[in-house]
DNA sequence: AACAAAAATGAACAGTGTTCAATTTTTTTC
DNA sequence: GAAAAAAATTGAACACTGTTCATTTTTGTT
């Protein structure tokens, strides 16, 4: 086995680990028993687990980016942001374990969670609505949409966080699957109505 | 020293500690070492850490609560909207490490974070917002209008977490201050525009 | 086959949260 | 006030983290 086998033996037993016990299951020395590699090897080839559960995000946000990229251009641009964001719920919720650790890794080496490198991802996923946003909203200025669908989407994804667990379903009548869909649609005709204004 | 001065003591020292070294810093030892009582000690009055970073975080959200329950009801109600969501970014950015923690910290014996009756302190706070929403949209029905609401300030509260480190500044030119401005003014001006259509 | 270089290993270290028998303090009882 | 009982405090010890690095094993070269 060369170097890369390693690393990717370990990349996906650690995924199935954290998809099937969660992401709080993980450790160097149970991914070490799991995957049959010491708890050596696993430092050699990542450094440290923040690394390893960097990568593990990394993965988690390019697999949400390329979901999101094979969808097809179709209907409205209206219809096409309600589609993507439809389509980034349905994937939070497939992948509920892994979108948890995206947004409550627990860092030790690094000073803070979000790390640059790692949040550009997330704003990258932007440039996939930009087609539609640009269709929708044509009048407005590049520099002054393009902040709009960043505070958009970064919206959209931190809000996400609460479609992870059951936690507001108690004592809030909000629908998961609407949380999102209402944000989206409510912020979509506060801009048509701000870009006419303007 | 009877048991609520202990208990006092400990909250307190906690809260020192949080918001000079940041949320990281905290663990039972240094708290211990910090404050002069044992760990064993802080067993007693808390029964594990936990508990003890829920409370802070209780002590945070209240902290928040009282600041926005005694502004003043002056200004339209747009305007008062406006000045809640900055009083609201004042206190999350005067109190980052505090705020870093209500979002990011980490359970050992809870399941998952955002346990119920500690995510019911983050909805009580739309409770205040509610007159002023109310003036804005009369029109809405008071189910649908709690939703609307609701959404907002969970998007707001999420949203937040972006302003307690710096993690964005470097690849995206939203301004911390406008951030969540922006998602309020147009999110406003989207439900007045959906009020009318309905 | 003998040597050299590289890779894999897992005990050992420092740091977590947590427990609980032993100690200290406080209260009660006479 | 002294003795006994109850309550509260303590910190060493346990099981678990992430991490290191001398030792062992494997691989590659001559």
């Amino acid at each position: 086995m060369n170097k890369d086998n390693i690393q990717e033996n370990l990349v996906n037993k650690g995924r199935e680990l954290i998809k099937e016990k969660g992401a709080e299951f993980l450790t160097a020395r149970k991914l070490s028993e799991a995957s049959g590699y010491s708890v050596g090897t696993i430092y050699n080839q990542f450094g440290n687990m923040d690394n390893f559960i960097l990568i593990q995000n990394y993965l988690t946000l390019d697999s949400l980016y390329a979901r999101l990229s094979q969808m097809q251009a179709s209907g409205t641009p209206y219809q096409r942001l309600n589609l993507y964001t439809r389509e980034f719920i349905n994937f939070v919720l497939e992948n509920k374990n892994l979108w948890f650790l995206v947004h409550n890794f627990h860092l030790h080496n690094n000073n803070r969670r979000f790390s640059k490198i790692y949040l550009r991802r997330v704003v990258q996923i932007t440039q996939l609505m930009e087609n539609a946003f640009k269709a929708l909203f044509p009048d407005i200025p590049l520099p002054e949409r393009i902040l709009s669908l960043q505070v958009l989407w970064l919206s959209l994804f931190s809000l996400s966080s609460f479609l992870t667990t059951d936690a507001l379903d108690s004592f809030s009548k909000i629908n998961k699957n609407s949380l999102c869909e209402l944000l989206l649609n409510t912020y979509l005709a506060g801009i048509k109505v701000l870009e006419k204004t303007q």
